[in-house]
DNA sequence: CAACTTCACCATTTGTGAATTGGTTAGGCT
DNA sequence: AGCCTAACCAATTCACAAATGGTGAAGTTG
């Protein structure tokens, strides 16, 4: 199977190798070198920028596997390729890491941080959110304040705010928005992971959250932009007052 | 190979059945619940909160699949169990993604998603900044300036470019806006790839970010909260003014 | 003896195909 | 009209083989 189209490259070993001063020792890595910079100079882009296996390139240059492997290194050293095992070795820079790790941003971050990257970010998506949501968004809206409201323990009703603000995220139509919610929300419930309310067995009927959020989904489906925006920020501020009692007392 | 250990639930179907007023109609999704939540409630916990697949669960409580879906659904509503296709259903709340992927995100955004995305939080990291910049902050932020005016490519002024916006988010001393930051970045390094600038070997000495840059730096300086903010909205404005012909041209 | 060559082995990744599992639909039945 | 059954669909998991860079041990050569 050969995916990957490349030319044989003369061996100009012997050129090289005699013309140098001083090199009874290592002339070996270096010929490979040089031999390598010519394959890929005279290599043509196949758009994905891999070269053959090791095993195969360096019998298609003529060279020992060892000493090919010692002229990657210095090309891998110059930025000018990169290798993985398993993957193969590919001409260009390292591509930057894909993934990002909740746990190690959560791991540095603590409870203030993320109340402010909150109030940064959420009254700014119910702003979007009241420009951009469908009749389906505020219903599905409403249908999660009518369930909040009808909580039957603390468990229950968080699953339901969780899924509240995440309908109104999801309503800003913005996927890039809704992909940053969701890591803020994924490090918020790390960092605040096991703190639990034990002080009453549900929600009270009088929880300002009720009221805040109608006023948050109300916003929306006028299409009041600001409105949004300012009633998402009172209600996380008042959050944020009322989790302070919360720290000082676990101290 | 029965992995997951449970005991079987005697049917008590027709007690509920008969008990229950008017549910001439749908009472077999109740029974199924009613049926479920018995089989849950004396169920001893394996650690891996998983339950038996629902061909075999339907068999095991003696209803029909399709009630017994009813019945989850309901549970699932309530947050009480979670299920995904492949994997199978589980007890509790669905665990959070530990990884988010860049690309998984890049690929359903759009530039216009990007813009938005900066200006609603880059303003705030610039307001941040200003309250908690350390002077070494701020002299790193000048360093990286002065090197931005003498950049002799557009390859090497991103860079720099991308290093000062950086810098700006780390000085805003948390980390979790640094996380959302860096996660923004490289979604937006991902959706404009290869939108490289053929207009000239390096930045003009007018370009306007030079003196955008400036500003947003002196504010920060003067921790002008107000101001920093004010002068990283007007700059990423500025920016986004410049990319709608770039847009056009590519069409 | 020092360097090179060759070979074997290791850890990671990729690819493949079968089996599993939640989600959905069509047909028949009460 | 609603329920049941069966079949199918799509996503996931698992096991296994092949590919690939990384490493070291033995033999070879000058």
């Amino acid at each position: 199977m050969a995916k990957y189209a490349y030319q044989i490259v003369k061996p100009i070993w012997n050129r090289f190798n005699v013309a140098r001063e001083a090199d009874r020792d290592s002339n070996g890595g270096h010929a490979a070198l040089v031999q390598l910079q010519a394959y890929l100079a005279q290599r043509e882009q196949p758009g994905d920028g891999r070269l053959p296996p090791e095993r195969e390139l360096c019998e298609t240059l003529g060279v020992s596997r060892g000493d090919l492997r010692k002229a990657l290194a210095v090309l891998e050293k110059d930025g000018r390729i990169w290798r993985h095992v398993g993957k193969g070795t590919f001409i260009g820079t390292r591509p930057i890491s894909e993934t990002v790790a909740i746990s190690e941003i959560a791991g540095r971050s603590n409870p203030s941080d993320v109340m402010r990257a909150r109030l940064i970010l959420e009254p700014e998506i119910a702003r979007e959110a009241a420009l951009h949501a469908t009749f389906d968004d505020i219903a599905g809206m409403r249908q999660s304040l009518a369930q909040t409201r009808a909580a039957t323990s603390w468990r229950q009703y968080e699953h339901l705010d969780n899924l509240l603000h995440r309908q109104i995220a999801q309503a800003a139509r913005n996927t890039l928005l809704l992909g940053l919610f969701d890591v803020l929300n994924a490090i918020r419930r790390t960092v605040v992971w096991g703190r639990l309310r034990a002080d009453g067995a549900r929600p009270p009927a009088d929880h300002h959250s009720f009221a805040d959020h109608e006023r948050i989904v109300a916003a929306v489906a006028e299409r009041d932009l600001g409105g949004a925006a300012a009633a998402m920020r009172a209600h996380l501020q008042e959050v944020e007052r009322r989790l302070i009692p919360l720290r000082q007392a676990a101290e």
